[in-house]
This record gives structure tokens, C-alpha cells and sequence, in this order.
DNA sequence: CTGTTAGCGCTTTCAA
DNA sequence: TTGAAAGCGCTAACAG
């Protein structure tokens, strides 16, 4: 089984009796090839079946115009999220190198940043979940040594970091002053993991919401759940115990908001009649759920779309300071889709 | 903002007045090295922060440890399967290269390969479900024309090309059996788009099941939806049209079952006195659909990580064809997760 | 045990 | 418009 060897730009040149450099000249299409010589070697190419090596180019340009992005459990920003990078990475010419950051913490990070930059990578999408203090090493100056663009995805903004990002905090304004409108008056919620971000966001969104309106908001009107329907589940009898005169819930997210509906039911409670519900991320599911669960919408695929853009922006910028390059930018915004855990006949605007 | 060039194994050996070549052993762990230089080479190592070029290593070996990874919206695998793959390749020292597969089709699947060979990965994964005729390429010939291994997940079997899946024939059996073993007489399935082979796979294991068992089936007793819910919601009412005597239902997948739950409760029909349902997957929200739905259980992180030690195994194969590797393996079975959407005190061995 | 010499396949000078 | 030469950072093959 001999393995062919692919045949490399010195091949062509022989063949077309040119210098490879006139080979590169021409699969790079500068214009300063005579027509007739181009058209020699586009047919030893041709006949060969030659493809530039990309490995061997982005070893002598220093550049592998690719991307590493770290995860962790890819399913936390969640497949819509990854499709949003991978097409518009792939839009843009870039590949991706894809690392999965173990949960175990800290004393990994390092490793898997050099991981990455021993490859060349021309920029760095970190894609894990802020929680607790994982993020904590951006202050420690490391931030600072690494050689490449970075952009974060989903943290708290930080100076020096570049941050693509929902409001989470507006999302939980949303849901909470629609729960308001809908007229009820004991609004408890749901939360995900203090530790999170994401979730400590959602809740100050509701809070504050409450607050503004003249409600009082209580330790005892919040119980937390780790995002799974389980832990939802879990929650809301907790919140039903400690919150009696619960009208409304905003649940963090639609897995949990699912445990809720369970217990709910359970629980022998009418939805909407006797608790409305309201969830966070607008899964494809929850149009399915029994009933039907209102939820705020956001758009993962656009915050990929995003964060990919203005990584390859800062890349493009230091390749090419020369150029003024545009970022484009999708707008990132949460959305109210009304279903049947809450009332009808509220209008929102 | 002077960009400082990464130290080079030139650097080090300078410092530690050797040859670069003894650096190259000493980083690469030779044991023809005397303790006293490798103790010298360490320190200029760490002294310079020192760390080898991934990228130059990987030219000048034409080898890469890094396996192109080719899905198609992430999403039909699913967050599991990519998981299972992304930690394999971690264990076993592989970089993951990332492509998304567009709809668009055939034409897009050579400059794909293409773009994965021209970065010499080590080996790719087609990650790509088999629908229609999406998999014919490889009757073409083009298989054999590429140059590294190449594993293919859950397609149908063919020459030549090697393939790790479940078997969903055997799941649909399994799904089925039980529905007998409950008692139920009128059998109905909800399949995933016919031109799924996964999708037929498991029809196909429902239709055997039910002839053995002496049963006839009619066309009329199959309903297809797209894998979503709402499809799964729209299946049922045609399904229960044709079929009015309809006992019980196997749905090709969790989410489709979904919409087949809410589809029953709303004709007012209970579950499971009047209609047994059993689901496909497993999904994590299924215990806390309404009621918890019985369904089989396939283990996608295991089937990933299978796919990339089976394609790391073919891999080392043919780099070092004079050692002999073993492949782990994994078992790969689907099994029966009894919930509330069938009777209970069913005894299943 | 250590050093020397090539060479991986391309791009980037610099000359002609 | 073309070519020659050098170099990217490492490993492999051969000497000493």
C-alpha cells in the first residue's frame, strides 16, 4: 500500500519549466505572471493534481488562519450556539480548533491556552461558562502574555477583555415586567446556579424589576436549581413551601421551567389560572410542552455569528493594520414569545 | 506594541551551548542524553519559556495529530456524541479540526475533504447522518483516493468503509417487544424522515418485531414526521386517523414523542390506559415530560468516543504498522428506560 | 552521548 | 515578468 506522496509546488515547476516561485505567483494570483506562463502552470497543476499544502503555508507565514475555541460540554451555550461559530468561521476563511476544557479547573487553563498557541492559532474564542471564579485568571496579568486576539463569550465585562454577550440582566427585566403586566403581584423565580454569571444576571434583572415597582423582594421568594428540569422540579416545591401566595414564576431557563410545570401539575395548580410561568432561552421543545411555555427568545446562533466576527476582526487588524476593516455586528437581543403559562390578553409592547 | 517572537529550539541550545539537536532530544525525551546537558538544556528552556512549535513539529513530520471533524449542524449527533468525541481525542493526543457540512450538498463534500487533507489531518470523521443519497459519494471511488483513515458514524454498513454505530434495527425491535410484552394489540409508529437511514433502521425493527409476532402491518400504521416536536404532534393525528384501533405508539424519537404527549392529552386520551407511548433517545428532558416518558436509551458519548478511538487505532496502524495496537471498544447498546407513558408491572428481561 | 547536514513545502526578500 | 536564495522551527539520518 504505497502511499503516494501529493505532489508539491516543486513538481509543477519542473513540469511547466518555470521556478516554483512563478508556481506560488500563480496560485497566490499575483498579477505579475505573463498570461501564457500562467496558463502553463495552471495545466501542470492541472495535470498533476496539485493542492497547495495549507500546513506547509501557515508554517512559513507564521499564520494558520484558524481559531481555537474552548468549551467546556459544548452543550452549555449549546449547539446553536456552535453552528453560529462553525458557519461563520468558515465564512471568513478561518478553521476551528476545538479544545474541550475539562471541568476540573484552573490549573488547566494554561495548558490548553498553549495547546492552542503551539498550534498557531491566529485567535482564541473562549466559550466557557463563567462560574464562580473560573474566570479569575484573566486579573492574574495572563490575559496580558497571550499573543493572539481573544474574545470572550457570555462573562462579565471586564477591562481589557473583549466581551460578546447577552444582557442577561435585561432578559430578566423582560420576563419579570411582563409577569407585572400580566397584573400579578407575587412573582417568585427560579434561579440557576448562584455561581453563575449568567444566572445571578437573570435573578438581578428580576429583582430590580420588582424593586422598581414598589416590591419587596425577599430571600424566601428565590430558590435555585443547577439548570436541569430535575433541579426545577426540586426548586419549585422549595419556592411553593417558602413563597406560599405565589402567583408567577420566572424560571432561568426552559429545562428547568419543564420540572416546574411537572411539579405544578402535580401540585394540582392551574397554569395560568393559578401560576403563570415563564422560562429563558426559547428551546425548540418548549412550544411543545403541556402547556405551551412562554419564554424569552435568544438568538445562540447569532451570538456565535458575533463573537466569531469581532475575533476575526481583531485578527484581520493586526495582520493588516494598514486597512480599516468594518465590523459588522448582529444585534443581540432578547425576545418575548408568548405562549400558554401565562395569561391572555396582556399587551406588550 | 512590539510583538516578541516565541523563542525557537535555535535559542535554547545557544544558551545552553549545545546543538540544537540535542535540544530536540531532550524536549523529545531521548534517552541518549546525559543527565548533566538535559539538566543544563531544562534550565535554558525555563529560562526562555521555551515551548516547541506544534506547527513546525507537525510540518516537518507531514503528520499533525489532529483529526478533521466533518457534521452537519452539530446538532442531529448531538451535544453527547461531540462531547464523547472531543474528550477521546483529548485522552489520546488529538486536536479536533472542526466542518460543518452545509445543507447544500454533494458538490460541497470533495472541497471539504480537500480542505481537511490540505491540512494534513491524521485521520477524518464523517459525522454526517446518512440521508437519502447523501452518503453515494462513496461508490464513487473518491474513498479509495483518500489518502488517510477515515471512520464514518451511524451510516449504513458498506465495503470499504468503516463504521461505528448503533445498531437501530435492534433498537426499534427492543422498543417494540415491549409493546407486546404490555399487551398492546394495535402498534402504530411514528418514524423520522424515511430517507433517515437511521430513521428506516428503526421502522424496520418495529415492522419485523410486529410480523414475528404474527401481526399485519399496513402502511397505514406508519406515520413520518421530521424529528421535531411539532412534526411529532401533526404525525399523531394523521396516525391516529388511519389507524383508530391504535393501542400504542412507538415514536422514532424523544422530541417527537414529545408532540405526540401533548397531541394524546389533547384528544383526550390517557395515557398510558389508552395509548402507550415509547420514545427514541433519551434525551435528558424526557423523565420530566408529561407523563415521563418511556423510551430507549443510547449512549451517544460512548458512540463518539468509540468513533475516535476506532479512527485513532487505524491511525497508529499505519504509522507504525510494525506494533501491534488494540482497540478498546466500547459497547455500543441500546437499552429500555421504563418511565410513566407505558403500563406499569410489566416484568421485561 | 553529541553534532552536522539535509530537508519538509511554502513565502519572502532581493536580483536580474 | 521571472528566478535564485534564504528562512520559517523542527525532525531524521548519518557521523563522530
Amino acid at each position: 500500500m504505497l502511499q503516494i506522496k501529493r505532489p508539491s509546488i516543486v513538481d509543477v515547476a519542473e513540469l511547466a519549466k518555470v521556478s516554483k516561485q512563478t508556481v506560488s505567483r500563480v496560485i497566490n494570483e499575483s498579477p505579475n505572471v505573463s498570461e501564457k506562463t500562467r496558463q502553463r502552470v495552471l495545466q501542470a497543476i492541472e495535470a498533476l493534481g496539485f493542492r497547495r499544502s495549507e500546513l506547509a503555508r501557515n508554517f512559513s507565514q507564521g499564520r494558520t488562519h484558524s481559531l481555537g475555541v474552548v468549551g467546556r460540554d459544548l452543550n452549555y451555550f449549546g449547539t446553536r450556539t456552535y453552528i453560529g461559530i462553525a458557519r461563520q468561521a468558515e465564512a471568513l476563511g478561518y478553521s476551528l480548533l476545538l479544545k474541550e476544557l475539562p471541568e476540573s479547573g484552573i490549573e488547566q487553563i494554561e495548558p490548553m491556552l498553549n495547546a492552542l498557541l503551539d498550534r498557531h492559532v491566529d485567535g482564541i474564542l473562549w466559550a466557557v461558562p463563567e462560574i464562580a471564579d473560573n474566570h479569575a485568571w484573566l486579573d492574574s496579568g495572563l490575559l496580558a502574555r497571550i499573543p493572539v486576539p481573544m474574545v470572550f463569550l457570555s462573562m462579565a465585562p471586564r477591562q481589557e477583555a473583549t466581551v460578546v454577550a447577552y444582557d442577561n440582566f435585561a432578559g430578566g427585566e423582560l420576563a419579570t415586567r411582563y409577569l407585572l403586566d400580566c397584573g400579578r403581584k407575587h412573582i417568585g423565580h427560579i434561579a440557576g446556579p448562584q455561581e453563575w454569571w449568567d444566572a445571578s444576571e437573570r435573578q438581578r434583572g428580576w429583582e430590580t424589576t420588582l424593586q422598581q415597582a414598589g416590591m419587596k423582594v425577599l430571600p424566601e421568594h428565590v430558590a435555585m436549581g443547577n439548570w436541569d428540569a430535575a433541579s426545577g422540579e426540586a426548586a419549585f416545591h422549595r419556592l411553593l413551601a417558602s413563597y406560599p401566595a405565589l402567583d408567577a414564576v420566572f424560571v432561568a431557563n426552559d429545562k428547568m421551567a419543564l420540572g416546574v410545570l411537572l411539579a405544578a401539575h402535580e401540585k394540582g395548580l392551574r397554569i395560568p389560572e393559578d401560576l403563570a410561568v415563564i422560562g429563558f432561552d426559547d428551546i425548540t421543545e418548549s412550544a411543545y410542552f403541556h402547556p405551551p411555555l412562554t419564554t424569552i427568545f435568544q438568538d445562540k446562533a447569532a451570538l456565535g455569528q458575533q463573537a466569531v466576527k469581532t475575533l476575526a476582526h481583531r485578527i484581520e487588524q493586526k495582520f493588516q493594520p494598514a486597512v480599516q476593516h468594518v465590523l459588522e455586528s448582529t444585534p443581540l437581543t432578547h425576545q418575548l414569545i408568548v405562549r400558554k403559562t401565562t395569561p391572555a390578553g396582556v399587551i406588550k409592547t
